[in-house]
DNA sequence: TGGTCGCATTGACCTAGGTCAATGATCGAT
DNA sequence: ATCGATCATTGACCTAGGTCAATGCGACCA
């Protein structure tokens, strides 16, 4: 049974805080909005908050909401009938959740930390977005990048080693950080790793096991360092990008 | 160099075929576009046949043309610096190549069999888009439908044995064939593979050899029947769909 | 202060699929 | 008819990463 099933949809009045000052308004689907297009979100959105595992929406089910990410991380997975698992989606603050035109979810949504979401009900969602070819073109906009990082991702899935897929998963979070606490620049970069090895494993198409290896053998080769098991330093950028199989240009922090 | 780099627009009138007779007019970028639409679209479109193993555009390059494949399969592919290839994307009849938004391409476009494309220049494709809401209603499904599939083909590079893998594309191909001749029903299916045995590797994240041997292990199960390399018949969808590692259920012919 | 529960690490072993190499089969060009 | 090319198949071997199992390490609770 999916967390977005039993919603009310009656939302204290102080529960909707003003878009204007939202983290995410410049990125997220409402940021091509002028003030009125805006306004016409605001009316309708509402948001709620998982806990860290919590179910978001189960594949098959009918959703009858999406939204966007405020805060906190959303794996979405698919899974085979025996249970091998393979995550095909990581959604960060600003990213969307949920399928529009189509009902039906094609994979799970969990929440792998605490997770905010920015929701609208689909019908309501729809009917704005028809109205509103803003939103239309920054739906565009994200799917296709959306779509980019998915055929990346297939790269890694069917090419790239065990060391390579860790490298490469470490190289983006490292970037994100990068991206967020400008104040750091590219000689110590420190982030947290927000998911279990196990949530990792299913990101990167491996094992525990070899992701705790991998792990381990980079941190011996000196490419990161390990306060604990989920706080990481990387020394030298460069070196991970090289473990991670990618041209030592490609990717820099812009 | 790519394919598309020396166009001449001066297309001959001849090759100017009606829109309204075009085979993929329904299903292409072009579905939701009304007769004044869809004229607008013919004035500014021009085909271009490309033959197999001919590249159509290279990662990296400024693509200056994008459309949709009229005829023929494309193959889009991610190389690594070490000459690692996945194939990320094969493009059939209606589906569309090239970005719109955003010029450089991130992969590469091949013709994996004689290619026929119905293409516009990025400029003028991107003045008509913002004009017309039908066409950026279709992109926009057509994008999040290429989304989907993109991550059903994570699970498959993750998680899926080889054999799993070389019967999930059999599938899929199977499925196809008999969409367009309606006239065989499932009993006995017959298609052609439009590809070599390196091709189907790079798409399924295997080596030629290991596709050669599951293919000779699944004929020698009675899966599936060779007439020769790339005429395959399936006796019984269903038990292929079993090898697939599917639901039985799942993904029936409709 | 010990107990248990959920993660993470490490080791010993095994196997699916990669690598290397030989052999066919088909086809177009000479 | 013969020569190359290209593509596919098959065999012998090897290895990256999976499997199974033990151990460690906090964190939270009683």
């Amino acid at each position: 049974m999916s967390g977005l099933q039993n919603i009310d949809l009656r939302v204290p009045r102080q529960a909707r805080e003003n878009c204007a000052d939202c983290a995410i308004r410049h990125r997220a689907i409402c940021a091509y909005c002028g003030p009125d297009e805006l306004s016409q979100l605001e009316a309708i959105k509402f948001y709620k908050t998982f806990a860290p595992g919590e179910e978001i929406v189960a594949a098959g089910e009918n959703t009858e909401f999406l939204g966007s990410v405020v805060e906190g991380v959303v794996a979405l997975s698919k899974t085979l009938v025996d249970g091998r698992r393979q995550t095909v989606g990581l959604m960060f603050p600003s990213d969307y959740v949920g399928r529009p035109m189509r009902p039906i979810a094609p994979y799970d949504a969990v929440a792998v930390t605490t997770v905010r979401l920015c929701l609208f009900t689909r019908t309501r969602f729809e009917r704005v977005l028809r109205e509103t070819p803003a939103l239309e073109k920054r739906l565009l906009e994200m799917t296709l990048d959306e779509l980019d990082a998915a055929r990346d991702w297939m790269l890694l899935l069917g090419r790239k080693s065990a060391r390579e897929k860790i490298a490469t998963f470490l190289t983006i979070l490292a970037r994100r950080a990068a991206a967020l606490d400008k104040k750091t620049p590219d000689d110590g970069l420190n982030f947290v790793l927000p998911l279990t090895r196990e949530a990792v494993a299913d990101y990167l198409g491996l094992t525990i096991e070899t992701v705790s290896r991998q792990i381990t053998a980079l941190r011996k080769a000196g490419v990161i360092e390990l306060a604990d098991a989920r706080n990481i330093r990387v020394p030298d950028y460069t070196a991970l990008l090289g473990a991670a199989g990618e041209d030592a240009d490609g990717g820099m922090i812009d």
